[in-house]
DNA sequence: AACTTGTGCTAACACACGTTAGCTTCTTAT
DNA sequence: ATAAGAAGCTAACGTGTGTTAGCACAAGTT
């Protein structure tokens, strides 16, 4: 009889989710059966549903846990005292930064989300679209500004967030830059080519 | 009795892998039965067989078709005398028109390439891995030769690739600004990250 | 020590999937 | 008109899926 191996302070939930998070990173959610997470888990795959109600309430955790760290970090940044191009800088960075050191759940909840079920996928899409309107319109100020080219908001942000998810080719990628390096050649492009003049 | 529509030099093998596409694009590949494209092309699902092989056989045909499409570019703009962020530009562009104008299939290709059977999903991790090589290359000639700024170039693919994906986001948004627009805001930005000053 | 709760197991269900077999019907060429 | 081939249908197969039921053992509490 195999048990679920806890760390202080980590239910074995927890531990069930962030193998989910591997798993259905590189399976992707449908592919990803529970009996493939449960050997992963190192369990049988009935014994799942000791911790957790479904499949999709796994994706659930995964992905607002994700889209609620974005939403509190873009409300510290547009209370502060930055430049509009300093807000997107630091925005960048926090999303560049996420997606190397929470590498699976954030690259999940970024590409199944679609899978999520009513009512949590239209609570998801509109967390999204809010969010995405946000970090649009730090742009716009800094248009105004004349920081930052005479561009179209919405596409700069959404060029941000999908380079951004290239990230994942670094992680798979053998020979790799370091983590800082990256960071500050992402930086570099994407703010440069923000940045008016 | 549903037969398959075809317009002339369209054959129903052709018909049914574009509405493959248009179904995997939206539910993904695991997602989307052979049942939902039966409907979507007006036929029972066994019927589908006798024009195809089998559901991974649909992935293979649009994967290497549009593989090969960016291959066939690069080999043109690799023999194009041209600067170095001339040619960036170009392949850039044509990257984004494959997007806007075959929408589906780029997307598939990108995000369902995983599900792709070996021998195939080993050929085209190496078409891939080739075709992001060169395109780093012009990347590194534009970099010694001052035109592009001290990056690194593979770090500097990864953001275009990635980022003209995004154009989903725009495909799929009410509000849209015409597609010359998102291809000019899209290079003003992505090019302007790299120019040297 | 006794009891309660938590955690695991095996077995099984109901269902959806990709695909095949076998037959019918429509289209086309002789 | 008829034969041949293309294209459709229904029925069914085997398999893999998420999940539940029912039971056994372990851990924690009184």
């Amino acid at each position: 009889m195999a048990r679920i191996k806890t760390d202080k302070n980590i239910s074995r939930k927890e531990v069930i989710v962030s193998k989910a998070a591997i798993l259905f990173r590189e399976k992707g959610f449908k592919a990803a059966s529970m009996r493939d997470l449960a050997e992963l888990v190192g369990v049988e795959a009935a014994s799942l549903y000791n911790h957790i109600k479904s499949k999709t309430d796994l994706l659930h955790e995964l992905c607002f846990s994700v889209a609620n760290r974005f939403t509190h970090k873009i409300d510290e940044i547009e209370s502060d005292p930055a430049s509009s191009i300093g807000k997107v800088e630091k925005l960048l960075r926090f999303h560049i930064n996420e997606m190397i050191s929470h590498y699976e759940e954030v690259y999940v909840c970024d590409r199944e989300w679609k899978h999520l079920a009513d009512p949590y996928l239209s609570n998801f899409q509109n967390q999204r679209r809010i969010y995405r309107k946000r970090f649009a319109a730090i742009i716009e100020t800094g248009i105004r500004n004349k920081e930052i080219k005479k561009i179209d908001a919405p596409t700069a942000v959404l060029i941000m967030l999908h380079a951004i998810s290239g990230i994942e080719s670094w992680h798979r990628s053998v020979q790799k830059i370091s983590a800082e390096e990256l960071e500050e050649n992402m930086v570099t492009i994407l703010v440069g080519g923000l940045i008016n003049k």
